[in-house]
DNA sequence: CACAGATTTGTAATCCATTACATAACTAGA
DNA sequence: TCTAGTTATGTAATGGATTACAAATCTGTG
């Protein structure tokens, strides 16, 4: 391997030009810097990152930590943090972490060990323990899913308020059961858009029926259809689904295709994040849209600064009720 | 931040006594170990792997290059590469290109500066030429598309062949008109999976038709349904399509529904690639399997052999026809 | 031409952990 | 008890780049 002795060598001057070459600064003679560019060519000279990044203690890396990349609802928020990452100087990589603790503990390590400078978790299910410790020391940002009261600054919707909105919609156009697909309660955002959820009803003066609240233990479509098929086993059925994501809306769906009835008619959907299947679906799905790019945005924004040492305060971002055919009256 | 200078101070101990404690060398008395371990406790020590990393100069990290993390065909390959990397003492992390050059240059320069040991390169898109040449320094794998005649190693399917294979079962089923959606032919898989349909065709005496092959210009579901809208524009419509990604034949599917039309009745549709959600479509898609996992996996093996010097083999793995709803006589 | 002041370049310390080699401590056998 | 042979520990060089500080070179003015 080349190092950066080897190039000054071949220019005839010392590593300091060299290195002051390589990083622009502006004290070297026009002649010098021609000299050292040409031995750099000549012997394909890369600088190593690791020496470089030693020296000054950073790696210019920050980690995105996902459960799992299947899920569609990520995807825009990481352009998000891409774009504003690259634009800061930094590079982002991508950590699927399978909502595994041991997973999660190496990508956590990497930034302990200075092979990373920050973290953005997106992940609903990290250990908030490890977590709220490793941010005493290092920079982390907390995207979607947060930790109350941990301290750690993060970028999300309000999601009682969406969940609310979602269902004073099928409310306000006539259903009166509705059933509610939701994930593990472990989950915050499921307890927040529970919490929305029960507000509307309870507004409206509907009882809440503990046979048309489904958890699941996934976020699979697979999760979906088996709730919705739980759902459907009952004598009274629903005329309404809320479903806490798109995914699980889409397997409710499926299920209720599957049982020869239909939707809207039958029976009315409504999921969440508007992923890019959600519109692809028959009849296309009414959802809730998040701010996704923008999320990522800030959450990047976020983490550089914190690197940098400054302050950095939580927001809340705004949502949107997106009406398709899935509710149409 | 803590060194090993200042465990070693801590712990009465030269540095590497407590270098050997960290590497589990067994030349150190039980005694020093502890005092060792106690220090290390103690001061909640954590060795930079930036310092580690420079000495062996190797970072065992390894880097998957994917164009787009919404394309679900890539999460189980993934998955296989993740726990084979794991297994082996390397960490992975996802690069998402957006098949942008500049992006993908950013990774590679990864690699370059000695900040991951390895790529595996998932982008169809790649520019060959930089890959090629970064594979002359560095350890490369190309999974599922690959470069022909690059000399860098892959591991893929056939994909004439299960092409080959999706159009005879329809034709088997009784289609004479079979169209195709294929995406961009400077994909290499897209050249391969053609090759096949012509191939099939042929041998029925079926004559090739320009107007029954769509070339897309992305892979989302929308191009698949802008692709199919034209299909239906002609004046003789095929019975059957073959598309060269599930997500494509997805699109066609809500197409061909938006103007009312049956699958399989009127249209049978097969797609390529067995993604969760083609399960999940009314009717489900009939598919061509790879074995995802096993690809990743063996990328993976592949790579870490490439990178501790030794020579590797490509590997093209077996695939599957999985018969599905939507091409049923 | 000499000299102060500015500019360019070089020397060597530094970041942190690993490891070859040297040295110290210990063991066992005579 | 002494010595040869093990085993444990320490010293210092090493990996590659950055940078404070020192030294050298250049500029312009009296």
């Amino acid at each position: 391997m080349t190092t950066i002795h080897q190039v000054a060598k071949q220019a005839g001057v010392s590593v300091a030009t060299v290195s002051r070459v390589l990083n622009g600064q502006n004290s070297v003679t026009a002649k010098t810097r021609i000299k050292v560019e040409d031995a750099i060519k000549k012997l394909n000279y890369e600088p190593s990152l690791l020496g470089r990044n030693l020296r000054n203690s950073e790696s210019r890396l920050l980690l995105v930590l996902i459960p799992n990349i299947s899920n569609p609802f990520y995807s825009e928020i990481i352009n998000g943090i891409e774009n504003t990452a690259i634009e800061l100087g930094y590079n982002i990589l991508l950590c699927e972490t399978d909502t595994n603790a041991e997973r999660e503990n190496i990508y956590f390590d990497l930034v302990r060990k200075k092979m990373a400078d920050g973290i953005i978790s997106m992940d609903p299910a990290v250990n908030t323990d490890s977590l709220i410790r490793l941010a005493e020391n290092h920079a982390i940002i907390q995207c979607s899913e947060y930790a109350v009261d941990s301290g750690i600054p993060y970028v999300t919707i309000d999601n009682a308020q969406a969940a609310y909105r979602a269902v004073k919609h099928l409310i306000k156009i006539g259903h009166q059961r509705i059933a509610l697909i939701n994930s593990d309660k472990k989950f915050l955002y499921a307890r927040q858009r529970q919490l929305g959820y029960q507000k509307a009803l309870e507004e409206n003066d509907m009882g809440l029926e503990d046979s048309l609240i489904v958890h699941t233990k996934g976020l699979d479509f697979s999760y979906g259809q088996q709730a919705m098929k739980k759902i459907l086993m009952q004598k009274e059925r629903p005329t309404a689904i809320f479903a806490v994501s798109d995914l699980l809306a889409i397997g409710a769906l499926k299920e209720i295709h599957n049982q020869g009835l239909r939707v809207p008619e039958d029976i009315a959907i409504i999921g969440f994040d508007k992923i890019a299947f959600s519109n692809m679906t028959h009849p296309t799905l009414t959802t809730i849209s998040q701010p996704m790019y923008e999320m990522g945005k800030a959450a990047a924004d976020m983490l550089v600064k914190k690197i940098q040492g400054e302050e950095v305060e939580s927001l809340i971002l705004e949502h949107e009720l997106v009406i398709r055919e899935s509710t149409l009256g």
